[in-house]
DNA sequence: GATATTAACGGACCGCAGTCCGCTTGTCAA
DNA sequence: TTGACAAGCGGACTGCGGTCCGTTAATATC
């Protein structure tokens, strides 16, 4: 069975539907994201608010949330050029992998460990990514965490099918499981307040996916 | 070997170090429980804020702030009376189940699907406990979180001397990564966006924590 | 090139969490 | 009873995320 893995690739940096940016808006959206990357470098995330990217940008409040609805938005928008990156490693890795025959079982515990490594790596943006849309219902989930969530549900599948995990196991929620200590809040509690290590936890997550087969 | 599970009871409702409160300061605490009770009840936790609450109670919102550093604490207090009704009736579960000599990876899915209907019955007011303090650095956790932590740290040692789950395991990790599906944000997420339900989550921990034993 | 249309623009504005600080009052010792 | 003082108190204030709406200007059509 054929994992569905196509890169999604649907952030929304140029809108994409209906008619195109005009060339202010356009110019407008670089220059956000040049100078919020700028800020964010310097100061971090959390302690950058809208209005100042605002201001250095040099235009208004108003025009910056036209471009981009919330500060979770904008955050996205910058992780995506990295977070397809990402993907397209991943997407690679997997075709090697898979010619090297590599068992679906170790290939998600790779997978698992270089989402741990990348998550680490952007913790700032993903946790402001988050955070948006606790009340609406859907759309709730970051674009982002859907992708990751189906590559762990097919990477699960194919174990199943390769007979390395029971048929009867629940893949969906298995795959919520995996991921749920990935989510950028929780991982960094586990660095933080419980001081668990990047190696740690990937050990762990590896023993976790051992145990799933038989 | 003997479990740490004593009742921790520390939650700060009256803030028992020091001298006690001042007669109107404890009045104050009480009224602003019963009010922000009330409030939550009628609208939710999420749409009563914290001016509300203080002028539906007749009180100033420095007075508000002066008893509770922040919603999240106010939560907090109000979750206590049923927390520790919970961590009692987990306590005397355990007795029970210690002398019915069930084994520790038994009394783990036991707790950890008590545990998620506990959460599942109070999310909001956890959501809001949880929001708190991501640049805290430490105190990041609330005392609930740790008590659960510790509980099933707990049970995974017995488990480990039970001959249950190997010796090398990482608890301490095993602990966090099975209580993180449970951490409010999450759970919410799972029973919304990805519509799971409580049972399939309950079954779905249950074969994880089987997967942990050999 | 003139004109209409439609999106972009900017900044005043709102609501909420949390802080500050001058005023008030309970408590305890004399 | 009184007086001193720590604790309690209230509400104006700040900062931030996000919205609104009157004005401006880029494009499309003639």
């Amino acid at each position: 069975m054929k994992r569905d893995m196509i890169n999604l690739n649907l952030i929304q940096n140029p809108p994409s539907q209906g008619r195109p940016e005009r060339r202010d808006a356009a110019e407008n959206r670089q220059l956000i994201l040049e100078t919020a990357d700028r800020l964010f470098a310097a100061r971090g995330v959390q302690d950058v608010c809208m209005a100042e990217i605002a201001k250095e940008a040099g235009i208004g409040k108003g025009t910056l949330y036209r471009r981009f609805a919330n500060k979770g938005e904008l955050c996205l928008s910058l992780l995506d050029e990295d977070y397809q990156l990402f993907q397209n490693q991943q997407l690679a890795r997997f075709q090697e992998q898979m010619q090297a025959q590599l068992s679906p079982i170790e290939q998600l515990i790779g997978f698992l460990t270089q989402l741990l490594y990348f998550i680490n790596d952007h913790v700032d943006l993903l946790n402001e990514i988050e955070q948006v849309g606790l009340d609406d219902a859907s759309a709730n989930v970051s674009i982002p965490h859907w992708w990751n969530h189906l590559t762990i549900r097919g990477l699960l599948q194919s174990a199943v099918n390769h007979g390395e995990i029971s048929p009867d196991a629940d893949l969906e929620y298995i795959a919520g499981a995996l991921l749920a200590p990935l989510d950028s809040r929780i991982l960094r509690l586990h660095l933080t307040a419980h001081g668990f290590t990047l190696d740690q936890i990937a050990a762990g997550q590896e023993s976790l996916v051992r145990g799933l087969a038989r």
